[in-house]
DNA sequence: TTAGGGTTAG
């Protein structure tokens, strides 16, 4: 039915000049350069050759005429799509030729009216490993050339791309997306998918918009999990509230939110939804409820993180509680997140109490568990019981990752043991793991932490050396070395290197900063780096503010550091520990009482701050 | 083909 549009059965005249072929495999041919397969005998003697692989026979059938010219041959007689697929690929071996985008194109065109997708898709990926500039136009339009078949043409389109956002070639995936719409290939609802996931992984939110935009004005299929990787790329960057408009796009499309939505949704907020942001979460869980979607193990896993994470403990342990009520067992994921709970807060027995409960329950702690309860040792200064735990898991045969390994190495930096830290760091490739740029970032904080500025530098340039690229938290490491050293001046400038480097600072780093300037006395240089920081579309955090009041109030700035106070409530963040500190110890201990909402300050005032 | 846990910086 669907044939190639230039491939014609050969004339008699053709057949009959190349007859001679008919015989066996000619010693001496004559001038002629090319076999001819019009012998039906020679035909199939060709083709069970190649389907049983006796590449060795077949060689000298193909003489004189090289591999192209004989693959042209196998086209024009017909022959099935797999032998045509065996020819080309062994004789891409065997001759070390390369063949046209043509011919592959002729072969995918045979092969998908044969449905033989997966052929195709391992032949694409070969295609483009092997020729990886391959133009789109130029397959779109020999595509075009060789078949009239539309619906065979869009799905040979359509794995392009799969194979495409496969390969992490995502820039030609969306030229190819662009450009099939003026093509006139219509695209399905998975190769779409596939890339749309793609460019999430990659945080590439801006193009993920654009396909996205595209789809629907190009009326491609969508589907709900199309909305779903649209919803999880927009939480991921942050964009709340555009993903709150892709749930009322997917209710105008008739298509209903479902958990998985819901957990997306609610881990966007709990991961970046700012102020009173796990009060988002908990309602989004009380939403999806009254809507009949049922929370499963992941809503409960992720709302228990995300209030572990917001140091919120007696709220991760009540949805913990919740989560059981409603017959849902925890499972290590739970588990884990609360363990790394309580050991962020300190609480490193509470968390050994959970270790033993998930056992009891039948679950196996993992590398995650021993990790989290490592780093609750470490936190609390305790290496000796990290350094024993470490040796327990690796005797008890647990595979130890970069993670454990960079755990262990932190817990020696704080103890200010930098011998064994680095020690550590070279055992690690023993057992096949090896550092990274966190690895670094912890001994080159150990350095400068043990005031050793000259290692800190040596190992910097070993990170250059082998390739490894400074990340935001090794600025930020250097940036606090630089702001503790009063030389923040000279730290503000590594913004540039930052920003040349493709780094966006984070929080951390402008708080550093921050800091830096309040300890030398220079509050309002502080400011200019808050202003820089909010054009840069970051509002300060209780971190910013904490320094920023601390700084006004060792200045004797009192009202103004009471303002501070203030707007850092009203914008709803929830002051921590060292807020109260710092009321306490610059403010009241000086004999200023700070008022907040008109009111004097008390006690029950922290109460009713304190917590969601 | 979509959703959840562990390290380093303030």
């Amino acid at each position: 039915m669907h044939r190639l549009r230039r491939l014609r059965a050969p004339t008699p005249h053709a057949a009959s000049s190349f007859s001679y072929h008919l015989h066996t495999v000619p010693t001496h041919p004559p001038t002629l350069t090319s076999p001819c397969l019009s012998d039906p005998n020679f035909r199939s003697q060709v083709s069970s050759l190649i389907t049983i692989q006796q590449w060795s026979k077949l060689e000298p059938l193909i003489q004189p005429a090289n591999p192209t010219q004989f693959l042209q041959q196998l086209f024009e007689f017909n022959f099935p799509s797999d032998i045509i697929l065996a020819f080309l690929q062994w004789s891409q071996h065997a001759f070390k030729v390369t063949h046209s985008l043509e011919d592959y194109i002729k072969l995918f065109i045979l092969l998908a009216n044969d449905k033989r997708y997966p052929k195709i898709r391992s032949l694409l990926h070969k295609l483009l490993k092997q020729a990886n500039i391959v133009s789109n136009s130029a397959f779109f339009s020999t595509l075009l050339n060789f078949s009239d078949n539309s619906c065979a043409n869009s799905i040979i389109v359509d794995m392009l791309i799969m194979t495409y956002a496969n390969n992490g070639m995502y820039n030609n995936a969306l030229e190819a997306f662009k450009r099939a719409g003026d093509y006139g290939f219509k695209l399905s609802v998975y190769s779409c998918n596939l890339m749309l996931g793609s460019l999430v992984k990659e945080g590439r939110v801006a193009s993920l918009e654009f396909v996205y935009k595209m789809m629907i004005r190009r009326r491609i299929e969508f589907n709900l999990i199309t909305f779903n990787i649209v919803i999880n790329g927009l939480c991921k960057a942050g964009r709340l509230n555009r993903a709150g408009d892709v749930v009322e796009d997917m209710k105008v499309h008739g298509v209903m939110p479902n958990v998985v939505t819901y957990n997306t949704l609610i881990d966007g907020y709990c991961k970046r939804g700012g102020p009173g942001k796990m009060y988002k979460a908990d309602t989004l869980l009380k939403e999806m409820v009254e809507r009949r979607v049922c929370p499963n193990e992941i809503t409960y896993n992720t709302l228990i993180d995300g209030f572990c994470k917001d140091d919120n403990l007696v709220a991760g342990v009540r949805v913990f509680k919740e989560m059981k009520q409603q017959g849902l067992r925890p499972g290590v994921i739970t588990y884990n997140s609360l363990i790394n709970g309580f050991c962020d807060d300190g609480k490193v027995d509470e968390a050994l109490g959970l270790r033993d409960e998930m056992v009891d329950f039948g679950l196996e702690p993992n590398i995650v568990t021993y990790n989290a309860i490592m780093n609750g040792f470490s936190k609390k200064r305790m290496l000796k019981e990290t350094r024993e735990l470490f040796d327990d898991i690796v005797e008890k045969g647990v595979a130890v990752n970069v993670l454990t390994f960079n755990t262990l190495i932190d817990a020696y930096c704080k103890a200010g043991k930098m011998e064994e830290a680095m020690a550590i760091r070279d055992m690690m490739s023993e057992r096949m793991v090896f550092p990274n740029v966190s690895t670094y970032n912890c001994l080159i904080g150990g350095y400068y932490l043990n005031g050793n500025k000259e290692m800190a530098n040596k190992l910097l340039d070993e990170m250059g050396e082998k390739i490894i690229k400074a990340d935001v938290v090794t600025y930020n490491i250097r940036i606090d070395a630089m702001c503790k050293n009063a030389e923040t001046r000279k730290a503000v400038r590594l913004l540039d290197e930052m920003s040349e480097k493709g780094l966006t600072p984070s929080h951390v780093t402008y708080n550093a900063l921050m800091a830096g300037y309040c300890r030398e006395g220079n509050p309002n240089a502080a400011l200019t780096v808050r202003r820089r920081m909010e054009k840069e579309g970051k509002s300060p955090n209780v971190v910013t503010y904490n320094v920023l009041i601390k700084g006004l109030c060792e200045k004797g700035k009192l009202e103004e550091a009471n303002r501070f106070l203030n707007e850092m409530l009203e914008k709803g963040l929830i002051p921590n520990r060292i807020t109260y500190d710092i009321i306490k110890e610059e403010m009241m201990e000086k004999g200023f009482v700070p008022s907040i909402d008109g009111h004097l300050y008390n006690d029950s005032k922290i109460s009713k701050l304190e917590k969601y």
